[in-house]
DNA sequence: TTTTTCAACTGGTCAGACCAGTTTTGTTTA
DNA sequence: TAAACAAAACTGGTCTGACCAGTTGAAAAA
């Protein structure tokens, strides 16, 4: 990262360029929310200034709703996209409509086809080699929780390939969104036998097109992908009649 | 006002805890907007703590748009108290970043398509009426403050008509985003009388992709418009240097 | 193996110095 | 006298380096 010190065109204050600077880290992708962020010290030495100009750039960001300190911890992006209970219209809207659910995968798989694309296309060695660990790690589980939790992991390592921090908020606050409810429909998933394959090809498939940058095959793959979970839900959901969801569990 | 010794119950860190104490300054006291108030050594004084800690909880108001500073004279009371959207974390995110601004499209490319391809499938006969009146309404508006707002109205329609509420919501989020930003720039866009006649070119096919019920065709239209409205802003950016604003420090 | 302890993180706070704008003031000048 | 100017005397902006206070994790002790 390239110093502050080169006299901003514009006046802006350094706490103000550090701010910025944070920004665009999270905005990079680099940082998800929920991420944490580089120590105050890192951030100085990184940025090149004082410590109080990162702390004051801290508590703006702060106010503004972007970050959260905790003392002994650090500081960590806000994932207030993906907190229910902030009166989100989106929350609202999830919550009393079925349907809802699918209409979340419908965009996801627009979404995380994109993400698998873009990662394809502009994903760094870097990038690849977290997806690739993330892969590797989610081959061997067992244990459907754990299962579930790498799943996520893989995706998210995918999509913050991608480099497009929209993208990223936007597949969060979504994912966050069907987290209650499909939580225990993914531990159905893969706890069934029958659609573990199924899902390890799907991502052995988008994880081999992204790692050999091949853009559009990515994309199929992950839309495929996203499309059998949501239709395989719904076939359990018909078949069972009642799958757990969100609206039953709360 | 009295120190802060008196450790207010729970355990506030102290520029929080200043921060609070200036905003009693505000409510409690005279301090009306466009006011000033004390220097930061007087707040230190008069507060009992370093300056330090008396400009983090400023620059935390700052970030909270409570208040407004100013080199050389002090900080004041924003005037500007009473507005509440703009607080969300996300714009804040966003405000400022140009490359962001990009991102956006980016994902917009995506999910217009696919709102136009839904539309294209689903949409009743009552969402192709409306659909046309804006169409319509859009053609023979000549006011680019209008024109904007009828270009916005049009794909309101569109994407209402794809019947998929999580789809409206994000779109809406992102425009709004957007809103802010570009609002000039949009208004730039449709000013510009070489841009007029493509963009219309464009909404036809849209309109005509969707009534006639061709998702694929209403896809490929509406993903190529926002890519050449991307497009068109990069090149307007480039050309003139600084099309929406100067942020660009690094 | 489990528990304890402690060193090495993390953020929180302070003091005092100096730089950089702005306003006031007091003198100089027309 | 009134305008012009230069120097204090403000204001916020930044840096340095130190120390305090929670957290964490690994080595040491049980």
């Amino acid at each position: 990262m390239s110093s502050l010190s080169g006299a901003p065109s514009t006046s802006l204050t350094t706490a103000q360029a550090v701010a910025r600077s944070i920004e665009a880290l999270i905005l990079d992708a680099a940082l998800a929310p929920g991420d944490k962020l580089p120590s105050e010290r890192q951030l100085m030495a990184r940025l090149g200034v004082s410590r109080a100009m990162v702390r004051e750039a801290l508590k703006s960001l702060q106010g503004q709703g972007v970050i959260e300190t905790r003392h002994g911890q650090g500081s960590f992006v806000c994932d207030t996209l993906a907190k229910p209970e902030d009166n989100e219209p989106l929350m609202q809207l999830f919550l009393g409509h079925n349907r809802t659910l699918y209409d979340v995968y419908e965009v996801r798989e627009q979404l995380e086809g994109q993400a698998a694309a873009l990662a394809a296309e502009r994903g760094s060695e870097q990038d690849f080699y977290w997806i690739t660990k993330a892969f590797n790690a989610m081959k061997d589980e067992k244990d459907p929780q754990r299962l579930a939790e790498r799943d996520h992991a893989f995706h998210q390592a995918i999509v913050e390939a991608s480099h497009n921090g929209v993208l990223v908020h936007i597949l969060s606050s979504l994912k966050g969104l069907v987290q209650h409810s499909v939580a225990a429909s993914v531990y159905n998933l893969s706890h069934r036998d029958a659609f573990k394959p199924q899902m390890d090809k799907h991502h052995q498939q988008i994880w081999q097109a992204i790692t050999r940058r091949q853009p559009v095959k990515a994309q199929r793959a992950a839309r495929a992908h996203v499309r059998y979970v949501a239709q395989s839900l719904r076939d359990i959901e018909v078949q069972e009649q009642s799958i757990i969801r969100a609206s039953e569990l709360l």
